[in-house]
DNA sequence: TTATAATATTCCATTTTTGGCATATTGTCA
DNA sequence: TGACAATATGCCAAAAATGGAATATTATAA
């Protein structure tokens, strides 16, 4: 259904639409990181980076692993980062 | 400045997290388009189009170009398009 | 079993987005 | 000039997102 095809790459996009999801992001890119070290390196209510994960891990752009108290994410999406090197590029040139 | 940038960044894909708004931007793959061409082709109303198109620009996403009553938008962002290839993968694996 | 650490959830007020409708602006042609 | 076609803007109510604070859940270890 063409509809709900727009729905679910709007749902991806909206997850990306959000500057402390964005930075968690980019902070996924240097690996797999567990929440305790996102919320010490970000500098963010912890709830609020939980409820972060959660909602990218809805879109589908990250996935996470369980390891006794702690629970780890990283990336799931391999093409993210060209199109993230692109727009960087890109919003540097306008500043 | 950190902060801005991922402001900057947040408000691409915020652009971009709208069915409507990647309808037309898929509609725009194709080439140059003036306004009433997505108009008659999306169904949607023509304020709805106008202010989505507008959103887009905005966000540096798609150029402008007018030529006596019409006005052409067309894309402005090269990669794109390997990015939404790749989602679109994603996506229909998903379904 | 109890205490504790790591993470998730709920509640809530505020802000932002959405899309419809009416209307304004702009360019063209007779 | 006046009429009309293409596009943009303003207004508004409903819906969704935001982020803070308190609290709940889960797993571990003593």
């Amino acid at each position: 259904m063409k509809k709900d095809f727009y729905e679910k790459k709007a749902q991806i996009f909206k997850a990306l639409s959000n500057p402390v999801r964005l930075e968690i992001i980019d902070f996924l890119t240097s690996g797999e990181k567990c929440v305790c070290e996102i919320v010490d390196n970000l500098k963010y209510e912890q709830p609020h980076i939980s409820k972060s994960l959660i909602k990218l891990k809805e879109a589908g752009l990250i996935k996470d692993r369980k390891d006794g108290l702690n629970v780890y994410y990283s990336l799931k999406i391999c093409c993210m980062k060209e199109f993230f090197n692109c727009l960087n590029k890109l919003i540097e040139q306008e500043f």
